[in-house]
DNA sequence: ACTGTTGTACGAAAACATTCGTATTTATGA
DNA sequence: TCATAAATACGAATGTTTTCGTACAACAGT
């Protein structure tokens, strides 16, 4: 059997209309391009082709029974955020997600509330005992 | 006066340059490209113009005194990274930077040790009362 | 049925990023 | 000085992403 290629990963323009079928489940092109619109100016045809392209890469799917085509993600959100952690992590940050984690937090960035979030999952963590220091 | 243009952010190739020249500080493109080859092969000139490239775009400076150029980084590692990060969390994580680090860490990608400096950062963080939450 | 509106399909252009071949320059040492 | 080695300069080929013009199809209202 041939082993199915590594699901590549989104580009940027891509990854933005991932996020909003994430948040807003089937969606037209014309509402992506819509959304789009409101930050920047983008061609409705642009918007399209980007997501006939995500559908030829496989990372939407679409119905096509109504004239109107409805596209939805077929990568999971966690998962897919997981991977381009991992790898933002590798390419920015040698491969420690201690650092990643640092300059994300050193920005004043986080809520009291958010922090105290974090420290939380830390501790779950530690307590699974899944770390792996050798 | 003309608004000096925000520096345009590093590629991926370039990046992986920019990494070596904070490691190392100044380099020669076959000090660079000796070492990108024990990664993956690459042409020397390939390198060379790669951080021809950086240097016009500002993201190198470098000393032509000697026939072998040498080149050093513009950008600041913390500042860079941190660009880079905060790009990272509006693309791929609207903004919240909470989310990130939940995805960063939930990959028992940190060690026990790593773990606990991070605990120790928010501490400080919420000590010092810098959360704007409203 | 006709006309305007709103879709999709297709392909080409523009903008970048990456790679590398070839020419040229500079230094070295026999 | 001449041959060789090692560096830079330049420009073209390739690949990918992004943008958009144009053509065609489906539908709605009159």
């Amino acid at each position: 059997m041939t082993s199915p290629p590594t699901k590549s990963l989104p580009t940027d323009a891509e990854l933005e209309v991932l996020q909003l079928l994430w948040e807003h489940g089937k969606c037209s092109v014309r509402f992506i391009n819509d959304i789009l619109n409101q930050k920047r100016e983008v061609g409705y045809t642009t918007t399209l082709k980007i997501m006939q392209i995500m559908n030829d890469k496989g990372l939407v799917e679409r119905n096509t029974d109504s004239k109107i085509h409805l596209y939805t993600a077929l990568l999971q959100e966690t998962k897919a955020k997981k991977r381009l952690v991992n790898d933002f992590i590798s390419n920015a940050f040698n491969g420690s997600a201690k650092e990643l984690v640092m300059h994300a937090l050193g920005n004043h960035k986080a809520t009291h509330a958010e922090l105290d979030e974090i420290k939380a999952l830390i501790t779950t963590l530690e307590k699974s005992g899944k770390d792996v220091d050798h």
